[in-house]
Parts: structure tokens; C-alpha cells; sequence
DNA sequence: GACCAAAATAGACGACCGGTCTAATGGCAG
DNA sequence: CTGCCATTAGACCGGTCGTCTATTTTGGTC
């Protein structure tokens, strides 16, 4: 039997969906320990045997979380039944939905632990670091595809774009949910389609 | 003699001055009243005399700190040797020395604090929101001068055009910080520029 | 100059919490 | 039954915030 080795592994992810939970609403230094284990009705003593510690369990909430993320993305980016341009316009209205449902409160793990961390953990740095290229790759190859059909201006390189699409996004989400409003992410998603990805 | 009294505001002043340099860089929870104060050598019964709580506290960090930015980017967009948009790129391009100098550590208090507060504080929020406004403000007349000149399209709202710049720059400085490269800040200068400041 | 109320300083203290660690438990295989 | 390992349990340490009382300093008044 090994029941309770799925036992065990239910475990460990449930510990990691409910500190995903926790640290997108309470940043890292202000979640516990404590209360993602009462949220499973773990024990204190278990969470050790899982992690090393509570940077390693950051790093890998941040790793839970990218993977869910680009499961997200993907299929967006790379849906045939839309245009390029409107496979990135899907993807703000998408999460645009997901702000406003939310209230705008929490926002994106990754934007949040990166101010709070990046100057603390250099290993939780590189995590995020790393999490935000593969998000950069992502929208470089669509808009690559965008620039190849005309959608988009080819005058500038597609990875800059990206890069300016990916830095927009992330502030807009930042002040949406500091103003607790929803009109930067409006304002981004107008102008940005705008002025910047058109032909 | 009210050299007590000066004495006093000094107290008071240092405090805040310290403060700012800790929370920029530590943030809010992972700074301890303890560190502020063995910076300015203030024993502990002495905060609480001149501070209600650490939020209290916070708050006139965040006042303090957003005195002091806005001094220091008045100036640059009302400079009258230069056009506005040229005021525009100074701020940008002076930010990015900033950043250059502090190894792309620390950032903005506003931004960091943004992320970490909004949903925990409605005080907090509230003052960084204002804080935030306060900015739109200002860059929102510079470009409607620039507009008024012809220099930037008067096709959009001067007002959108504040807002997506503040969305980006604070995406470039969080992204700036985790990635610790410039390129994020650069990319932006170089394509807000090209692309969105233009007639 | 002497005095006093108020302001400011000083730092010990309590209560609490987070992270770590060691010891005990329990289930299962051989 | 026995040994082993995953898991549980909670004690422990260190550090935090905020309070408290005692002491010193100040500014104004007589």
C-alpha cells in the first residue's frame, strides 16, 4: 500500500496551495508558519519534514505558482483562434477579470515577493528573477508572431516590447491595487494597444 | 535657550530620516523600531513619546519621504531651460543614475511599501495612494504643456498618458530591482519615448 | 536664583509569535 | 516481534512590539 505515500505528497502540496493562499495576501515576512498549517490542519513539527525552512518553502510556492501561472498563459499566448494581438489583449481582459473579482487586492505573487525580497534573499531574487523571464519569452514570442502578420510595428525589436508590455503590466497591477481601483489596469490595457502594439 | 526644543525636532527629524533608510530597505514588517533607534543612538521609551504605534510611525515615513520626492521632482518639471518633454526624460534619466548608484537595491519607498501594505494597513494605503496621486498630478501637467507645444500627441488625455508613464516607471523599477540590471529602466526611456512621448 | 509642572529620556518588562530543533509516536515491512 | 522511517508533538530560543515606571531636563514664573 502506499496510501501513505500519496498521504504525504497530498500533504506537501496542500501545505504549498495554502502558503501560495497566505503569501499573495500577506507578503512573505508577515505570513506564519503557523497559520498555513492551521489552514490544513497540519501540525508545527510536520512542516520541517516537508522544508528546510521557510525561504525554501517561498521558493517553492514561487515555483507552484509560476507553473500555474504559465499553464494560464500559454494556452492564451498560443490559441490559434485569435490573432496574436488579440491573444495579448485576451490575456489583460482575462486577468483584468480576475483583479476586479478579487477586488483588487492580492495582485501577482511574484510582483509582490519581488519588492519585498529582492534585496533580503538573493536565492528568492533569482527565483522571481527567473520566473519574470519566462513571462518575458512568453509575450517576446507572440509578439514576435504579431510583427511577422503586421499587427504589430516591426521598427522596434519584439523582446523590448515585451520587456515595456511586462514592466506596464506589473506597475499597473501594483497601483491598481494600492488605489483599489481598476482604472490603471483600464488606462494600461487602452493605451497601451494604443500607442504601442499596432502597426 | 530653545536648544532643547531644536534638539527635540532633531530627535523627532532623525527618527524619520532613519526610518526612511530602514523601510526602503527592509520594508515594513522585517524593520524593527529596535534598529531605527540604535541608529540614531534614541533609546526605546523615547520612540513611543513621539510616535503613537509603528504604523503612526510608518505614516510619517511615508509623509516624509513623498516631501521629499516631490521636492526634488518639482523642480525638474517646471525647469523652464528645458521643453517639458525634455523635463520629462531629465527625471528619467536622473532616476536611472539613482538606481545606478544604489546597485538597483532599494527602489522606491512608495512602490515597496505599495506592494507589501495596501492590503494590510487601510491607513497605510491610503497615504501611499495619495502619495501616488500627488505624483500623477505633476507629470499630468508636464505633458499637457508638452502637448500644448506639439511635442507629445494631443490625440489622448494628457491625464492616460500620466498614468501609463507612472504604471511603467514603477514596473521598470520593480522589475529593475529583481532582475538587478538596469536594462528594465533603459528599455523603458528608450520605448515610452519612442513610442508613446511623441506628436 | 529657586521652584514646579510638563516634556523628554531611559530602559526594564511582559506578552506574544515565528522558526528551529529534539524527542516521541505510529504504522508498516520483513 | 522488531526495526525502521515518515510523521507528529510541542518545548525552546530569540526577537518583536508596545507598556510601564522612574529619572532627567526644560521653560516659565515668582
Amino acid at each position: 500500500m502506499n496510501a501513505r505515500v500519496s498521504t504525504r505528497q497530498d500533504t506537501k502540496q496542500l501545505l504549498l496551495e495554502a502558503g501560495v493562499e497566505v503569501m499573495i495576501e500577506k507578503g512573505y515576512t508577515n505570513s506564519g508558519i503557523q497559520e498555513v498549517l492551521s489552514k490544513v490542519g497540519v501540525p508545527k513539527g510536520s512542516f520541517y519534514h516537508y522544508f528546510d525552512s521557510k525561504e525554501d518553502f517561498a521558493l517553492a510556492i514561487i515555483e507552484e505558482f509560476d507553473r500555474d501561472f504559465m499553464a494560464f498563459l500559454m494556452p492564451i499566448l498560443t490559441n490559434s483562434a485569435l490573432t496574436p494581438k488579440e491573444r495579448l489583449r485576451s490575456f489583460c481582459e482575462t486577468k483584468r477579470e480576475c483583479m476586479r473579482a478579487a477586488s483588487c487586492r492580492k495582485g501577482c505573487l511574484i510582483g509582490n515577493l519581488s519588492q519585498e525580497m529582492s534585496d533580503q534573499s538573493e536565492t528568492l531574487r533569482q527565483a522571481l528573477s527567473e520566473a519574470m523571464e519566462r513571462r518575458l519569452n512568453a509575450f517576446t514570442v507572440c509578439i514576435e508572431e504579431a510583427q511577422k502578420i503586421g499587427e504589430i510595428t516591426s521598427s522596434v525589436d519584439a523582446r523590448l516590447i515585451a520587456d515595456l508590455f511586462s514592466s506596464c503590466w506589473e506597475g499597473a497591477m501594483m497601483r491598481a491595487k494600492t488605489a483599489k481601483s481598476l482604472e490603471p489596469l483600464d488606462v494600461f490595457i487602452k493605451l497601451m494597444f494604443e500607442l504601442v502594439l499596432k502597426n
